[in-house]
DNA sequence: ACGCGCTCCGTAAACGTTTACGATACTAGG
DNA sequence: CCTAGTATCGTAAACGTTTACGGAGCGCGT
C-alpha cells in the first residue's frame, strides 16, 4: 500500500482532489453527472469518493448553485392537529419521498410551534433558504402564506384547498363528495334527520365538508337546519361532544356524519351511556380510515383512501411547478381531489321504518 | 422621500449595508450582537433589517461558520411506525421546540424513507452538514446509529435507550415501571396469568416493557410463561391478534397488559366475538394515553404522562452535550426515565374470586 | 503544414456570510 | 504636544462548491 488508503475525515473536494491528483473542477464535474468528463476518470473519481465516504457539503453547494435539493413540508400541530391527525402526515410523507428520492430530493418536516404564528415562521423558513420548495398543510379557508409564497417565488403546492392563492397547486381529499354519499347512503336508508361534524378550527376541509352535506341534502329536498352542523375537536374527546349536542337536541337526528373516524369511540360511548345503541337507534358514519374503523363495536361504515398514493400525486404536482424539474412531469393536473371508497361497516346498516 | 423607500427583494447583506451607508462588516457585527459596535449603529442595522425584511442566508452562514443553527430528529416511520405512532412525535416536537426556540434554534424531521436503510440515510444526512445535532428514535436494541454519530463527533441524544452507544444520553418513558406497576396492580386484584403484548420489531422500548413485566412476575414468585409475551402490531389489528392468540392458549390469561392504548380497540373487538367482556371476564391494562383510554368502553385502565415535558427534558439533555450550549444546562442528568401516572379505568377494576 | 473541431481538463471567479486584523478617531494622562 | 488606550468601523480572507472560460492535446481533412 502506498499511502494512506485509511480513510481518514474527509475535509472537502480539494482532500479528494489531491488523493486522486487530479483538479477540483473535474471532480466536481465527474461527481454531479457533467458531460465533459473522462468516463475512465469518473470511475476513479466515483471509486475514491465512495471508499473515502466523501458527500458534498451542502451549505458550499447551496451557497454556489442557489439550490438545497430539500424539500419542505410544512405542519402546524396545532393542537388540533395534535389530537387528531394521526399518522395522516407520516403516510402522505412516504408517498412524497417515494417520487422525491428519485430526483434525489430529500423531504423534511418543518414543525411550527403552537406558540408562532404560522405566518412568521413561514416567512422565516423561506427567508433562510433552506429549502427548494415547500408543500402547505393544513390550509386554511383564507390563508396569507400562499401570498407570502407567491411573492417569494417559491415554488410550493398544498396538501388541502384554499380560497387564498389563486389556483394554486394542491391535492385534498374529496370531501365534498364523501359527504355527499354518505348523505346518500343515509337518506337511502330512510333517515332525513342527519347531522354532521365539522372541526373547530378555520381549517378550509371543514367548510368543503359542510358544503357537500349540505348540497346533498338539497339535492334531496331535505331543508338545512344549521343546528345539525355540530363543531367539534377531531378526536375522541371531540366525539363525545357530539353526542353530547346530539342529545340535547329535541328533534334528535337519526343519523350523524363524522368527519374523523377516532371521533365514533367518544361518540359511540356517550350515547351508550345514554342507552342508545349505535347502528341500531342511531346510525353512524364515519371518514378516512377504513382499518380503524373496522375494529370499532358495531364496525364503523367509513371512506378509505390511499393517503401514500395522495403523496405521490402531490409530489408530482410539486415538481411539475419547479423549473428544474418540470419538465418530468409536464401534463400534470395541478388541482387532484382524491377519491375515497365507502367500506360499509355495521353502525350505519339499519334502515329506519319509514324507508320503503 | 428621497428614494426606494419600498422593500424591494433583499439580495443580501451586502445591500443592507450600502443603503445604510455602513460596511457590511459592521452590518453583520450589528445583526449577531457583537460587542464592538455602536449602540446607535446597531439600532439603525435593525430597524433597516426589519423594514427590508432581511434575513440571513443560511447557506452563507453555514458555510462560514460550520453550523447550521438546526437540530434533526430522525423519525423511521417504519410500517409499525405509521401504524402506532400516531401524535408521539408531533407532542415531543412540541416540547423539544419550547426549548430550542430559547436558542434560536430551529427543528426540522428527518422522516427516514420506508425502503431506505435508515443507517445509510443517517450518514447521509449527516454528511451533508444539513443539522447541528440530532435526536435518534425508535431505537432499536443494538443500534449502530450511535456509533456512527458518535464516529462523526456530531451532537446527539436519543428518544429511547439502547445497549448500543455506551453512556449515550437519553430520554424514554419508564417502560420498565409501567410494567411493574400494571402487574403489581393485577396482582393485587387476584390475577396471576398475565399476558403482556410487546412489538414485533426489534425495536428497545419492547425488551424494556418485558423486563420490567418478568421482574414483577419474579418478585410475585409467579412463574414467568413465554407462550404469555405475545408480539403484536401496536395497533388495531395488533391488538385484534393478540386476543385471537389470547383465545388459543389452553389455560387462558384472566389478564392482558398492552403496549398501545389503542390496540385495546381490537382486542375488545375480538374477545365480545367471543362472548368475553373485557373488565368482567379479561383484565385490560393499557399504556400511554389517558384521555383516549377514557372513552373506551370499558374505560381502560391507563398509564398517562406529559410527553410535552418529556421532549423538554430531551432538549436539554441534548443542549447539554451540544459544546455551543452546555454552560446552559451544566448539571443536566443525560439520562432520564419518564415517570407516568397510573389513570384508573373499569377495564381491570374485578377481582378475581380467588382474591381475598 | 495548417486550421479546425473535439475531448478532456485546469484555473479562477462567484455564491453570502463571518471574523481576524488593521485603521481611524477620539479621550485621557502625562 | 505626545502617547497609550479605547471605541468603532472598514478590509479582506475564508468557508466548500459549481461552472464559465480557456488551454492542451489529438485526429483529420485540405
Amino acid at each position: 500500500m502506498v499511502d494512506g488508503g485509511k480513510p481518514r475525515p474527509m475535509k472537502g473536494i480539494r482532500q479528494l482532489a489531491e488523493h486522486l491528483d487530479i483538479s477540483i473542477g473535474t471532480v466536481s464535474r465527474a461527481l454531479n453527472g457533467k458531460p465533459d468528463v473522462n468516463e475512465e476518470t469518473r470511475k476513479r473519481v466515483l471509486a475514491a469518493a465512495e471508499q473515502l465516504g466523501y458527500v458534498a457539503n451542502q451549505s458550499g453547494r447551496s451557497l454556489r448553485q442557489g439550490t438545497t435539493n430539500v424539500i419542505g413540508l410544512m405542519i402546524q400541530s396545532s393542537r388540533e392537529t395534535v389530537e387528531n391527525s394521526d399518522n395522516f402526515f407520516l403516510t402522505v410523507t412516504g408517498g412524497l419521498q417515494s417520487v422525491f428520492s428519485r430526483h434525489n430530493l430529500d423531504l423534511i418536516m418543518l414543525p411550527c410551534p403552537h406558540d408562532e404564528d404560522p405566518y412568521e415562521y413561514l416567512k422565516r423558513m423561506v427567508a433562510r433558504r433552506i429549502v427548494d420548495a415547500l408543500i402547505l398543510s393544513e390550509t386554511q379557508r383564507v390563508d396569507k402564506r400562499f401570498d407570502l409564497l407567491a411573492k417569494a417565488k417559491i415554488p410550493f403546492a398544498a396538501l388541502g384547498r384554499s380560497l387564498s392563492g389563486t389556483q394554486h397547486p394542491w391535492a385534498d381529499l374529496d370531501f365534498d363528495s364523501v359527504a355527499n354519499s354518505a348523505v346518500d347512503r343515509l337518506v337511502a336508508h330512510g333517515h332525513r334527520r342527519i347531522a354532521i361534524s365539522v372541526p373547530t378550527s378555520d381549517i378550509n376541509l371543514g367548510f368543503v365538508f359542510a358544503e357537500g352535506y349540505r348540497r346533498a341534502l338539497q339535492r334531496h329536498g331535505i331543508p338545512y337546519d344549521p343546528a345539525l352542523v355540530i363543531r367539534a375537536q377531531s378526536s375522541e374527546q371531540g366525539g363525545y361532544q357530539v353526542a353530547d349536542e346530539l342529545l340535547r337536541l329535541e328533534d334528535r337526528p337519526t343519523a350523524v356524519i363524522l368527519i374523523y373516524e377516532l371521533m365514533a369511540i367518544g361518540l359511540y360511548r356517550r350515547v351508550m351511556e345514554a342507552g342508545i345503541i349505535p347502528g341500531r337507534d342511531i346510525a353512524v358514519v364515519g371518514f378516512r380510515e377504513a382499518p380503524r374503523a373496522k375494529f370499532l363495536q358495531p364496525a364503523l361504515t367509513c371512506f378509505r383512501t390511499s393517503l401514500h398514493d395522495l403523496g405521490v400525486e402531490l409530489a408530482e404536482i410539486l415538481l411539475s411547478v419547479m423549473p428544474a424539474y418540470s419538465h418530468f412531469y409536464p401534463d400534470t393536473n395541478r388541482q387532484a381531489t382524491w377519491p375515497l371508497e365507502l367500506v360499509p361497516g355495521e353502525s350505519d346498516a339499519f334502515y329506519l321504518p319509514s324507508a320503503k
